[in-house]
DNA sequence: ACGTGACCTTT
DNA sequence: AAGGTCACG
């Protein structure tokens, strides 16, 4: 069987993009909650699902290194020599001087569809991370900005946006409310095992692609979800699905892309198990929205702990106008990539990064969390 | 317009 | 109580 792609091993053909760690930090930005899918394989090396394809990644100083594999779960090679044998040996009649030139049009055609094949590839990575926007630089702008984002900043570099696609994400972030990361991962897992199509096979792991809108939105998925422990979410899932494809078709989610940030957020709100912190998500994560700052209760109690942010008549859960008077805070502070910021405090929060923090001396002593995946925020004796 | 409780399941 | 949403008053 296949294996998992080590870089040290040296017999893999690996591919590679010029990225310093300034722009991208594999280990925060795969994560911190934005995929689901993305597991480190090996030390250092994330194995995850991009556009049906099944990569690994890992990352040196200045590169960014990739490898793709076939779907059968072998290792691409240099193309498919294979298929083109047979083609040539039932040329009996040929002579050998036409032989040989078919031969090496074969091989050079070959190699056109190797260098495109990685032209591609190259460029659906580029995509995903959205290589084309300089993260150095807008850490810098936050940070003139915000003394707070600067000191984070320097520990929680290159954590990045990724662009993903739109119905993985709407559907992952779907699953995510009253919920906690490590569920949330092993439900999406699950989902694409159910109704996704296998891509290969790895050292004994399975790689799904995620389901189709149509697989969704098929009846017998609220029940089998249910079956797999996705609780109240089963419904929200198939109907969400059912309710695109009868009201828009398979590809309004795509073209939400080129409307405006509140136009494609409304949007989305009127679909089953969306209300306005999912919908941020999806803008934000898969829609282009830089500016759409999803406020969960954890990025209401940043707000509080690290901006002091304050309210007249505190409501005891977020509100509809507390979504819109904290998100207007962040945007008017960081502009109009707001929603890239908030993401870099949010990994920053994480209680899995907590070790990072280690030397950077907080105003707040250390409190033992008994919070699963976020640091509690401690609570200011004045307001009791 | 807000405030409240139910909703599935797991830690 | 967990990265909320929906249906009520």
């Amino acid at each position: 069987m296949a294996r998992h792609a080590v870089l040290s091993s040296g017999e893999k053909i690996w591919k590679f993009i010029a990225c310093e760690k300034s722009q991208l930090r594999l280990d925060l930005t795969l994560a911190c909650g934005q995929s689901f899918r993305w597991r480190e394989t090996s030390e250092g090396h994330w194995t995850g699902v991009v556009g049906g394809r099944v990569w690994t990644l890992t990352q040196t100083e200045d590169t960014l290194w990739y490898h793709v594999y076939e779907k059968n779960g072998r290792y691409m090679d240099t193309g498919d020599g294979t298929a083109n044998y047979g083609v040539s040996l039932n040329e009996e009649n040929k002579s050998q001087m036409k032989l040989r030139e078919i031969v090496k049009k074969e091989e050079e055609q070959a190699v056109a569809v190797t260098v495109q094949n990685d032209e591609e590839e190259e460029a659906m990575l580029r995509d995903y991370f959205q290589l084309n926007v300089n993260l150095r630089d807008l850490y810098r702008k936050w940070g003139a900005a915000d003394p707070h984002f600067k000191k984070i900043a320097d520990i929680f570099t290159g954590v990045r946006m990724l662009r993903q696609d739109p119905t993985e994400c709407l559907f992952s972030f779907i699953c995510t409310s009253n919920n906690h990361i490590s569920r949330i991962q092993g439900m999406v897992e699950r989902l694409c095992q159910a109704r996704g199509n296998l891509l290969c096979q790895l050292d004994q792991t399975s790689y799904y692609d995620f389901p189709s809108l149509s697989a969704l939105a098929d009846n017998s998925v609220e029940a089998c979800l249910r079956e797999l422990g996705f609780g109240y979410r089963a419904r929200f899932l198939q109907k969400s699905a059912k309710q695109i494809l009868d009201n828009h078709g398979p590809k309004w989610l795509e073209g939400l892309r080129n409307v405006p940030y509140v136009e494609a957020r409304d949007a989305l709100r009127a679909l089953p198990g969306v209300g306005t912190k999912v919908a941020d998500c999806v803008c934000l994560m898969s829609l282009d929205k830089a500016d759409a700052v999803p406020i969960d209760t954890h990025v209401w109690q940043i707000a509080k702990r690290d901006y002091k942010y304050t309210t007249v008549n505190e409501p005891k859960n977020i509100t509809e106008k507390l979504h819109k008077d904290i998100g207007d805070f962040f945007r008017k502070l960081w502009g109009p990539y707001a929603g890239w910021a908030q993401s870099v405090l949010f990994c920053a929060d994480l209680k899995k990064f907590q070790k990072l923090k280690e030397g950077l001396h907080l105003k707040r002593p250390k409190k033992e969390s008994k919070g699963e995946s976020m640091v509690t925020c401690k609570k200011k004796r004045s307001k009791y």
